[in-house]
DNA sequence: GACATTTAGTTTGATGTTAAACTATATAGT
DNA sequence: ACTATATAGTTTAACATCAAACTAAATGTC
């Protein structure tokens, strides 16, 4: 190689990407109540969004993990009872998966946990800016994960 | 919360770049050589640029990762004898971690097959794009940073 | 100098991730 | 119908992360 790595553009980018991907994602867990992490988070919030009735593989394509990392998370968030898994009726090999009254529970009130976090940060950064790179990140995850499959 | 944390710019922000980070680093990790990961890519990177003698308490500062995952990777690196650790001769409590000569191969193996990987993405995003959106990430990693401690 | 506090690093236990092997069921081809 | 292939989900092994408890050494206080 002729050029050193840190003179690379991307990959400086690419690094602060995951340095901030770590700090913001723990900085949100630490204020979470009930031992709630992100990806059990972003779950939930899926499943409300979409009123539920969802199969593990549809929100492990949603959430870009693999089916095995879903089965992990599924597994944490049934066993607290947010959520419940039943069969599903037309296809033996598959499941459906819907948010629990407990789970809109914790879902509502780890959006209020999250609040002061959003409202600092968002203070320090306009909507304007976000919005100014939102389109690069957005066309950037959507290259990578073409990439991926 | 009045606000569903989907219409919240900032939650989608640092959405898109936890699912970024996330395919990046694996997109990255796969066309590594020798079962190298990014964190211990990383730590080389960093040996390389300073020129080594940094304690892990340095490096894990300027990975921003806990001491303890420092501890982790570095016991992978030292096994590979990509890197040897010393006792600090100046303070019991303390340690230098240097790169060794298989260490600097290895790094620049690894530069090499990432290559083709950057020259894609650079093509797709070419710098002009990168540097409009380089100084919010790195304010908003410093900010997340300040915060954390 | 003795004791308290701070600092560097390790360990532990829980969480997350991937890739790859595996099971079970559904679908397609002949 | 039979057989082959594809799909949904689980399991395993290896890696990473954090927070918190822990050890050992340095520093600060009195």
């Amino acid at each position: 190689m002729s050029e050193n790595s840190d003179q690379n553009l991307m990959f400086r980018f690419l690094n602060e990407i995951g340095i901030i991907a770590q700090l913001s994602g723990n900085a949100l867990e630490k204020v979470m109540p009930g031992g709630m992490t992100m990806p059990q988070f972003t779950v939930l919030n899926h499943l409300t969004r979409l009123g539920g009735n969802q199969t593990p593989l549809q929100i492990a394509n949603a959430m870009q993990v693999t089916k095995g990392a879903m089965t992990n998370t599924l597994g944490h968030l049934e066993r607290a009872d947010l959520i419940i898994v039943v069969p599903d009726a037309k296809d033996g090999r598959s499941k459906r998966v819907d948010i629990t009254d407990a789970g809109r529970r914790a879902h509502a009130m780890t959006i209020s946990a999250l609040g002061p976090e959003f409202a600092y940060l968002s203070d320090m950064f306009p909507d304007s800016r976000l919005k100014e790179a939102l389109p690069l990140l957005e066309e950037l995850r959507k290259v990578l994960d073409a990439r991926r499959n």
